[in-house]
DNA sequence: AGAAGGACCAGTGGTCCGTA
DNA sequence: AGAAGGACCAGTGGTCCGTA
């Protein structure tokens, strides 16, 4: 039995492709189903080193365009960058914390990362509020829309890659609570930074998907916390996988052990 | 009380903007509503105006890069174009036909246009269980992609364009298929073209939603075959406009008519 | 004049990679 | 080295308008 993908994740960095190549990967582990993804993947980057650098555009200014809109309340609840105006620092990193440790220092705490998914929601929930009174199509996902939303009601500090990369951390958060808190516990036990719990978080719900049939999207959808936002493409990647190495396994337990029980 | 939405629908052309400009628009009856959107729509034409004439690129050849992919088992069961091939015709056009008629001529009927929806979703369904397997984000709804596949299939008669003009109609086939035989055999008596037949499925689905609470996107969701397709702009703007009139109606023979009930 | 559909465009989902 | 997020890009939903 191959190193199963789940096994593969510690493996980042391992393969013989460049480093960069491979991250956010699934790992080849599962052998010709990553072949192909790894491939397009390689395809994607190509594409892109035939075209020039980043442009960079740097605008200094406020944008005077919507300045009139802006929400000056500042209901960050984390210790987010301090009290500095117009100083448009970044987010403190986050760091691993146990459940209702506050983070000290220049960092953020995991609830409060959490609490970032509950301010989407109710984002959401208010733009889903002024379509219906227009009429309008009405989102059912946290989409660029709310993205854009949050930031004129002034909440800066959300955007839309801070959110995607944590998504299956809440996720686990949201499905088995217990389990996030204990993977809390352990990995700031060890003193892992958050990289290695955002790892860690993939395990335990590739281990919820297999009880309920593999369906991610369901067990998204089944959620009210949970269904409003996009699965993960890396989670999704890996319960696929693993679906086919249990199914796998299974089999060859059949075709090899499993006679002597069929006959 | 002012014409309500509906009737505005046998009034277009004769508003005081260009006749151009107010094509697919729901009409002016709803006030100040309505502004709204036909101003947006009048700010877009006008950045359209602001750009050069669109490009033209014609490629009369066959396109080879997906040809081997071709499927020529024309499985057209309309008139469609006929069997030249290499022609690259248009499909005929639609005419007006009652229920099991079928179009005499370079016409196809009523029942064919049905026929591609159910086509569609066929397709749609293939899109589905190739992404179940490969374990890929899953579409609920005809997308590009289906459009895509549907053409590489074969299906060359099918488009997006023409899909989406006519979803309100396959829609009231879908719901209220008396209604909608009803109202194909009436058009066809009074010799009416195949747009009036289209403008005229808005008012009785209208009529459906409003029995419904004005929810046009649940009605869509809770009818299998209905369900994968997207609500269509102008409906979803109708079913608003009335919303509004009737509740407009409602309130004004309440603080009119009403007292006299109530005290 | 009525209709079919290639082609366009604004804004999306997704995430890379220059930045701090 | 680890992390936050501006910015990019391929492919979407939506439908206009040059075409037959």
């Amino acid at each position: 039995n191959p190193a199963n993908a789940l096994d593969a994740l510690s493996q980042e960095g391992l393969s013989e492709e460049p480093v960069q190549e491979e991250k956010e990967m699934v790992g080849s582990g599962g052998g010709a189903t990553w072949e192909v993804v790894a491939a397009a993947e390689r395809r994607k980057k190509q594409r892109r080193n035939l075209k020039g650098h980043r442009k960079v555009v740097m605008d200094n200014g406020r944008d005077d365009q919507e300045a009139a809109e802006d929400n000056d309340d500042d209901d960050n609840v984390g210790n987010g960058t301090g009290g500095g105006i117009g100083e448009r620092q970044r987010e403190h990193p986050f760091i691993v914390t146990e459940p209702g440790e506050v983070a000290r220092g220049k960092k953020n705490g995991l609830d409060y990362l959490f609490h970032l998914y509950e301010q989407c929601r109710d984002f959401l929930i208010q733009v889903q509020n002024i379509a219906k009174e227009r009429g309008e199509k009405c989102p059912t996902k946290v989409t660029n829309q709310v993205f854009r939303y949050a930031k004129k009601a002034g909440a800066s500090y959300i955007n839309k890659p801070k959110m995607r990369h944590y998504v299956h951390c809440y996720a686990l958060h949201c499905l088995d609570e217990e389990a996030s808190n204990g993977l809390r516990r352990a990995l700031k036990e060890r003193g892992e930074n958050v990289g290695a719990w955002r790892q860690a978080c993939y395990k335990p719900l590739v281990a919820i998907a297999a009880r309920q049939g593999w369906d991610i999207d369901s067990i998204f959808n089944a959620h009210p916390r949970l269904s409003i936002w996009y699965v993960p493409t890396k989670l999704r990647q890996l319960c696929h996988a693993e679906r086919n190495n249990a199914a796998a396994a299974a089999s060859s337990s059949v075709s090899a052990g499993g006679d002597h029980l069929a006959f």
